[in-house]
DNA sequence: AATACGATCAACCGCCAAGTG
DNA sequence: ACACTTGGCGGTTGATCGTAT
């Protein structure tokens, strides 16, 4: 029987009260990030760890861009997605003040949809032949251009979920349904220029970066829709 | 104006991996 | 080597809001 990660029974569930964000906030101004566990006791709040800790990195953090999503900001989550599959974190992190949770949501209700429409699966990133394509990506003609095949060759982090997005990985190499774009990514968002502290991504803490940069450099399979 | 329906997004859940003793 | 703890991740849920009927 697994351990629950806090006593559930004494704390709030649902969403926060601003008397919460603000002892939170607070809390890590003085203290700082870290010790997810202890930090709700210390801060007084009737949370557990794992709580505040996502309702600090999702909503409270103070570099996050909150708002619309660019074209620009776009068109890099579908290429990353094609790239890396359901790996949110990781598509979040070049993607400077966007959450994972923010990304995830936003390809879910906007981007998937989009595909479709677009008569691209978006799972696979490849054309489905049996849907029209007749419209542009993004409404507008400015960054959509090119559509080219795609196919997954991420490596799940783990065995569970990604499998049904990537099951397909590489095969469109296969089935030569796949024409071969030139793998031309710039993955990085262009902050024109940032009045302030947009943590860039080369912040990003642990080894994020340059396992991302690895995969990205050893990716020799097209595997992108591109837009541009 | 009332209701139904769909879209969006904040928050939770359960699992996994890394760290530590 | 093992067990346990903690942080982090992706999937899913449910409340809320906007729009259509």
């Amino acid at each position: 029987m697994r351990k629950p990660c806090c006593d559930k029974q004494d704390t709030n569930k649902g969403a926060w009260s601003k008397q919460e964000d603000q002892k939170l906030i607070d809390y890590i101004r003085v203290h700082g990030e870290g010790c997810w566990r202890s930090l709700p006791q210390a801060a007084g709040l009737l949370r557990c760890g794992k709580s505040c800790r996502l309702r600090w990195i999702n909503y409270l953090r103070p570099d996050l861009k909150r708002g619309n999503f660019a074209e620009d900001e776009e068109d890099l989550i579908i290429k990353l997605h094609a790239l890396l599959g359901n790996r949110w974190s990781l598509i979040a992190g070049r993607l400077p003040g966007r959450t994972d949770n923010e990304v995830k949501n936003y390809w879910n209700s906007h981007l998937r949809r989009k595909l479709i429409s677009m008569g691209i699966d978006p799972n696979n990133h490849r054309l489905n032949q049996k849907l029209p394509r007749t419209q542009n990506f993004s409404g507008s003609d400015t960054s959509s251009g090119s559509k080219t095949q795609a196919c997954q060759p991420c490596k799940p982090r783990k065995s569970q979920g990604d499998n049904d997005q990537v099951s397909d990985a590489g095969s469109c190499l296969e089935d030569g349904t796949c024409t071969l774009p030139d793998l031309n990514l710039d993955l990085r968002m262009n902050i024109p220029s940032p009045s302030r502290s947009v943590p860039v991504v080369e912040e990003r803490p642990k080894c994020m970066d340059s396992n991302i940069t690895k995969e990205l450099e050893s990716s020799s399979s097209p595997t992108l829709v591109l837009f541009r």
